[in-house]
DNA sequence: TACTATATAAGATTTATTCCTATATGATGT
DNA sequence: ACATCATATAGGAATAAATCTTATATAGTA
């Protein structure tokens, strides 16, 4: 066991995860790019040493580790795109398992202003609050 | 000319939109919902009145009406998922046409306080601030 | 009214994700 | 160590979402 994958194991642990050699795997195949990879990499990369996992695993794995807080996302994909005919000032509340959407406004996030370091050759489209986790029918449904 | 298609053009044209039949019906229905609609749903409210209108030109319209700010959208779909090795407190710059993702840090968006009304029912997992825009890359391509 | 760049229809194709079912395995108690 | 069993996995089929291709049509403009 190396230093790296026992790290991982530590984190399954304490999320109270089973730990099996696959989610190792896929743990540190995302921690290892720098970047946002799409579940499709994170596959072609754990292939390498597990040749036979399957992709069905690899994306539940994801999903069970960013619902764990192991991981983030940037919540692309994973279902439809959703349009908005709301052009008002306002964000939003995401259920990460059922997708609902509910509008909330709040002043004080209306005028946020991004570090202009961070938008130099970008034009902004719009800047909003995106709250992302899982509703009370949801967190039900499972417990049933 | 009804003062609702009147109004759908004025705004494709205030764009720089050319106006089509398709565009003011894929607008008013995007606005009939009071919800966050996906493509599809737009597509069979639209196909009532013109049956023949395609899948192709609902997704097209959607995306030029989004980038004009005419409507909004909540940023699921369109792509793979994208997940994110970075625990720490971040925030995503986001290019609605590439899918670049870009990280920034800002101190005064590390804590933001959501209204708790907002929050009734709700476990939130995380919550960000999402700059989507047009990256200056996807910029020039389509000038050239 | 004619022209031309742009938009559309129709359907095929591609890409992403989830579902299904049989088998395997991690965690737990003995 | 061993049996148990809830849970995880592989493999592949199925579904869903989005995009591409090509021929035709049309909005804006001269």
């Amino acid at each position: 066991m190396s230093k790296k994958t026992g790290r991982a194991e530590m984190i399954l642990r304490e999320q109270g995860a089973r730990v099996t050699p696959q989610r190792v795997a896929i743990l540190m195949a995302v921690a290892a790019t720098g970047d946002h990879p799409d579940a499709d990499s994170v596959y072609r990369h754990v292939s390498r040493e597990y040749p036979h996992i399957s992709r069905d695993t690899v994306y539940r794995t994801l999903s069970m580790m960013e619902e764990k807080k192991i991981i983030g996302s940037v919540l692309f994909g994973g279902a439809s795109k959703r349009y908005d005919p709301n052009t008002r000032k306002h964000h939003h509340l995401i259920c990460l398992r059922c997708r609902r959407i509910n509008d909330f406004s709040a002043k004080k996030f209306d005028r946020l202003e991004v570090p202009s370091s961070a938008m130099e050759r970008f034009t902004a489209v719009r800047t909003t609050v995106h709250v992302e986790g899982i509703c009370d029918e949801c967190q039900d449904r499972n417990r049933a």
